[in-house]
DNA sequence: AACGTTTGATTGATTGACCAAATAAGGGGA
DNA sequence: TCCCCTTATTTGGTCAATCAATCAAACGTT
């Protein structure tokens, strides 16, 4: 029972976080929207920092969940049989529809970042979330990088950056503006990557 | 002397909110650090979202001077007689120094990111920010598209797009990680742009 | 005197955190 | 089976602190 009771302040803290945003939610409101005392949520978190950083684990888990459905794991191994560059076109289609499905997820993150800037506590939080994905994408873009006839100047690291930056940026221009066309982006996105990862081998003139 | 005044509390502002972040300044902070007394604050901007908004466009004025010292203007002519790549090239190397100068700039900028997630005022302040740059980057798209062996699929806007997002996903993994190599981020996007955008014609194999 | 500034105290409301007390849930002993 | 005691959970109210915004009064310049 205590564990559904602390299950249900974390599903409520995602509802109340994803609506009003974290300033504007009150310890308070989130025991309102659970349908607990106030109190009980200071009895399984200590601060709301802590409230909000498990309702953004807690919602990540069904993404997780679909990207172990593709036989990728945020932590686990590459599938070793699976050709890179397709474990790098289906990451963009992946990409298209959890943008398509858990825009509260988006939407909880991007204020989490917010809150991060002057919050030592999320910052490091919000450090660890980019890390752990950046290396995801970055062993993916290994793999590629093996299979470009010509290799890149830049490391995968480095790549992996702009991966991840480009995701969350046009994620960040979603979420800002409903009507923003994210899957062309997302899709625009993909061609530039594959056409930077499928370039045949410069024959002489090179651009300083 | 009145207009001093309001410059001196912008200023001020711009100083406080890079220092404790929006929610964490009060108008007592601003008005404090512009040494001036509470209510004056409020006599010049009818609420503190007002004082936020004018903090960064003030902060970007520098920024954009250095755009059109290098002949760009976000809502001005492109230059004519310019190369479009030379331009997207010289835009990702202003890209790079304008994260090592103005870092209080890009902190204050997605402190608004988050505040616009769940404050209509302030969303439509970020709506017309994002809008504005990638308009202008489109602008420099389609030069780079009309130029291209092979025109791409997706459209200048979607590219812009990704090219928008590129870099503030970019400056967001900086502003979360000082020790983040935002400069071989932003190369490697350099380096994928230009090897997109110079791609050759492709003979046959085409992928679906 | 008249006007645009500037002051600083005040308002009414909200917050995260804390805590003492009430309640429920087990766990032995008889 | 029943009772008692301990621990775990839950309650709801209190706390001091803080906030954006308002306003009447004072200031200073023309």
């Amino acid at each position: 029972m205590a564990d559904q009771t602390k299950e249900r302040i974390v599903d409520a803290a995602y509802r109340a976080l994803v609506k009003r945003g974290y300033h504007e939610t009150s310890m308070k409101d989130i025991a309102a929207e659970a349908g607990v005392a106030p109190g009980l949520a200071h009895y399984y978190f200590e601060t709301k920092e802590d409230l909000l950083v498990a309702a953004i684990e807690r919602a990540c888990l069904p993404v997780m969940e679909a990207w172990q459905q593709a036989g990728m794991s945020l932590t686990g191994p590459l599938p070793e049989d699976a050709d890179p560059m397709m474990v790098a076109r289906m990451g963009f289609e992946l990409a298209k529809v959890e943008l398509r499905t858990y825009r509260g997820l988006f939407l909880l993150t991007f204020d989490m970042f917010g809150v991060g800037l002057h919050n030592p506590k999320i910052a490091a939080a919000v450090r660890a979330f980019i890390e752990e994905r950046r290396t995801f994408i970055a062993r993916i873009t290994q793999g590629v990088i093996a299979g470009m006839p010509e290799p890149p100047i830049a490391s995968a690291d480095a790549i992996a950056a702009v991966l991840w930056g480009s995701l969350h940026g046009i994620y960040l221009q979603k979420v800002m503006n409903p009507d923003f066309d994210a899957e062309a982006a997302i899709d625009a996105l993909s061609e530039m990557a594959i056409a930077f990862a499928t370039r045949p081998r410069l024959t002489s003139a090179q651009v300083a």
